[in-house]
RNA sequence: GGAGAGUUGGCAGAGUGGUCUAUUGCGGCGGUCUUGAAAACCGUUGACCUGCAAGGGUCCGGGGGUUCGAAUCCCUCACUCUCCGCCA
């Protein structure tokens, strides 16, 4: 959520920023700076009215030590009036709050400069590419064919026993998993990040922090009668970790990388594309989440960028980052890399990681600020990004590293899985 | 799941209806002294809203209530601890 003072200081930037992400401001800059100011009336308003409560209320064991009886009946009078307009007053400040709230939870982040203009997918720019994109033999086929020819993947038996989306790992496939896992947050550690293992549901305050609530609540799968949702990614907890705190200065920077499983119902979002390891229900992600000052974030994100092209180059996978449009990015974003693997058999691009500067945006709703030489106490900027998420990444290093006689589990894994081949 | 006890500032911990503008200690910061440091001594030390400022207001786990007045009394929820039960 952007500052409501930066909103008020410069509704033109907001309404214009906010154009390269195609949306359209101005009538909701001019709502929610007609409800700041009716807001902070009644702050002013309120705070006068419990002003004089507090001034009676004081002087009346003075009075009764007089022995001035009469007055202070007289003032209990004008207290009891009081009390009826700070209640009036109280409900409109509390009206007024909740409405600015709602409103400005509508409002996306602010682009940075950097970002391209565009609608779509399509209008993304291609800022980097490396590796070969592989030309298989003809026997090559989708990693759909693999999982059952080699029995590591089984879908049917995840909708038996849960439904589509939640397939069981078996075997080598399991241990692919786990060695992806674990190398994953190896390089992490060794990277300076601090590995988290978090809860896998997450209460209301923390899906509101940052950001799953109220517009995205569709995505997660919840647990009504205890009042959870099941995490979308690890972001949602290792980031709430920071909610309501103040941080001191020497706790910079703070890099967390934590695995876990991700649940996402992906309401409507199944088509023809999506099959096999493309888009499940459950599956898993090694996340990293970096806490910096305002005046680090980017270099951070630089980094994180550098860190996830690292990954990509151990496990000899084609990839491409991009950066994204403001039509394709997120609603809570200042500015996103994707990274893609070429997906030889599928023969197409696969989004494995997508690194965000949120800027303030999420710091600002979850209270998460530190205190400046001064004492001063500044809302600090959070970044995210996935290093990696495992089901395409399976997809691609199966479909590339097929041969007539099995599947090759490329160098720096070997010491994770415990086995070079899949046969 | 049952019974009981708790939740106060960065931490510890007092306060059980009215100068609480929250005692005190530790820690932090600044200073004096010192070649330097420690010790000692002195000072200082939260967040939020509003306001150009002066100032005003709110916050003692969350929410609600009683009262002229609530950290203090009542209700409720969450969490923590102890004991019992169950259990990987």
């Amino acid at each position: 959520m952007l500052q409501i003072n930066f909103i008020r200081e410069n509704p033109e930037e907001v309404i214009n920023r906010l154009k390269t992400k195609n949306f359209e401001a101005s009538v909701l800059v001019d709502q929610i700076i007609g409800i700041d100011e009716k807001r902070r009336l009644s702050q002013t308003k309120l705070d006068d009215s419990l002003a004089e409560a507090n001034k009676i209320a004081k002087s009346f064991g003075q009075l009764f030590k007089e022995g001035k009886r009469e007055e202070a009946e007289l003032l209990k009078v004008r207290t009891a009036e009081l009390k009826i307009i700070s209640k009036e007053l109280s409900d409109e400040l509390d009206a007024s709050v909740l409405e600015m709230n709602r409103l400005l939870v509508q409002l996306p982040n602010l682009p940075h400069h950097s970002v391209p203009a565009g609608r779509s997918a399509a209008d993304n720019e291609n800022i980097f590419s490396e590796g070969r994109i592989p030309e298989l033999g003809d026997f090559a086929v989708p990693h759909w064919d693999l999982i059952k020819k080699y029995n590591i993947i089984d879908f049917d038996l995840g909708n038996k026993v849960t439904g589509a989306g939640f397939p069981f790992y078996r075997g080598k496939g399991a241990r692919l998993q786990r060695a992806l896992i674990n190398f994953f947050l190896d390089e992490g550690i060794n990277a300076g990040y601090t590995e988290y293992q978090p809860p896998l549901v997450v209460n209301e305050a923390s899906a509101y922090g940052t950001g799953q609530l109220p517009d995205k609540e569709a995505q997660m799968y919840a647990v009504p009668l205890d009042g959870f949702y099941l995490i979308p990614t690890a972001e949602v907890p290792i980031t709430n970790i920071y909610r309501d705190v103040i941080l001191k200065e020497d706790e910079f920077p703070i890099k967390n990388v934590a695995y876990s499983n991700c649940f996402r119902r992906e309401a409507g979002a199944w088509g023809a594309d999506v099959r096999g390891l493309n888009r499940l229900h459950q599956f898993d992600k090694v996340e990293i989440v970096q806490i910096r000052k305002p005046e680090d974030s980017y270099q951070a994100l630089e980094e994180m960028r550098d860190y996830v092209t690292s990954l990509l180059r151990k496990l000899e996978l084609p990839f491409r980052i991009l950066r994204l449009c403001g039509g394709d990015m997120s609603f809570t974003s200042a500015l996103t890399y994707d990274f893609e693997v070429f997906s030889g058999a599928q023969k197409r691009w696969l989004e494995v990681s997508s690194v965000s500067n949120f800027e303030s945006f999420q710091a600002n709703r979850m209270k998460l600020r530190y205190k400046d030489k001064t004492g001063k106490a500044i809302i600090a900027h959070t970044l995210n990004g996935s290093a990696l998420a495992l089901p395409r990444i399976v997809a691609a290093l199966l479909e590339n590293n097929q041969t007539e006689n099995g599947i090759n589990i490329p160098k720096a894994l070997v010491p994770y899985t415990g086995f070079e081949v899949i046969d």
